[in-house]
DNA sequence: ACCCAGGGTCATA
DNA sequence: TATGACCATGGG
């Protein structure tokens, strides 16, 4: 059923290419930047860090503060997040390295960075995934937002509901995780953005 | 002039 | 544990 559906937005969308990022931390930086913003803003704050040879963690916990968020201004909440860039850095600083190599078992390293705080479930994973290349099933609101409308999930079901759903009916591949969290967010910008359009949803039948 | 976007934390009850 | 306030820019 799931394998369906992922076929069907493979088809209609092609690969992705998922994460947009030269390096694992900048997709780290990514990851913390994009919370509830448009992934556009993002990027011009991503530049800004680029022009100013910023993409390293050291120089991220060295910076000045007040620096740092009048370069990632773009992206909203500039001061929240460049505290958390600085905390994720200072993580990075010390674990990255193992994380990388993946020396660590999954969950290990997922709770690990659930303690940082400006670091939850979606961004964690969307590291996790992306970054250190765990194969992990990212939850956004794109993929909340389908299942329910769709009635494959409760309303307010959990984000470990939601992730196990997935994790449980796909093989453990790394390159399928990535595409399918990528081509969810490709169908949830097009045809899912409203529900009168998801109703109409060209893949709606590949649920069943 | 609204509304939302690839969330997360904290205070309150 | 469960809501609500808050964070803030840029594009539609």
């Amino acid at each position: 059923m799931l394998q369906k559906f992922y076929d069907a937005l493979l088809v209609h969308f092609g690969h992705q290419n998922w994460w947009p990022g030269d390096s694992p931390f900048e997709i780290a930086i990514g990851a913390v930047l994009t919370q509830n913003t448009n992934w556009n803003n993002v990027e011009k704050a991503i530049n800004n860090l680029k022009k100013n040879k910023l993409i390293d963690a050291q120089k991220i916990i060295s910076i000045d503060s007040e620096k740092l968020a009048e370069l990632i201004r773009p992206s909203g909440y500039f001061n929240l997040k460049a505290d958390r860039l600085k905390y994720m850095a200072d993580w990075w600083h010390k674990n990255a390295e193992i994380a990388l190599a993946q020396q660590w078992e999954l969950n290990h390293i997922r709770e690990d960075l659930l303690k940082v705080k400006g670091i939850g479930e979606e961004t964690a994973d969307s590291i996790l995934l992306y970054a250190f290349d765990y194969p992990t099933f990212v939850v956004d609101a794109y993929t909340r937002r389908f299942l329910v409308r769709h009635n494959v999930v409760h309303e307010k079901a959990s984000y470990t509901e939601i992730k196990y759903f997935f994790e449980n009916h796909l093989p453990h591949d790394l390159a399928v995780h990535r595409e399918f969290h990528a081509l969810i967010v490709a169908l949830g910008k097009t045809f899912c953005k409203t529900s009168s359009q998801c109703e109409n949803c060209c893949l709606k039948w590949h649920l069943n």
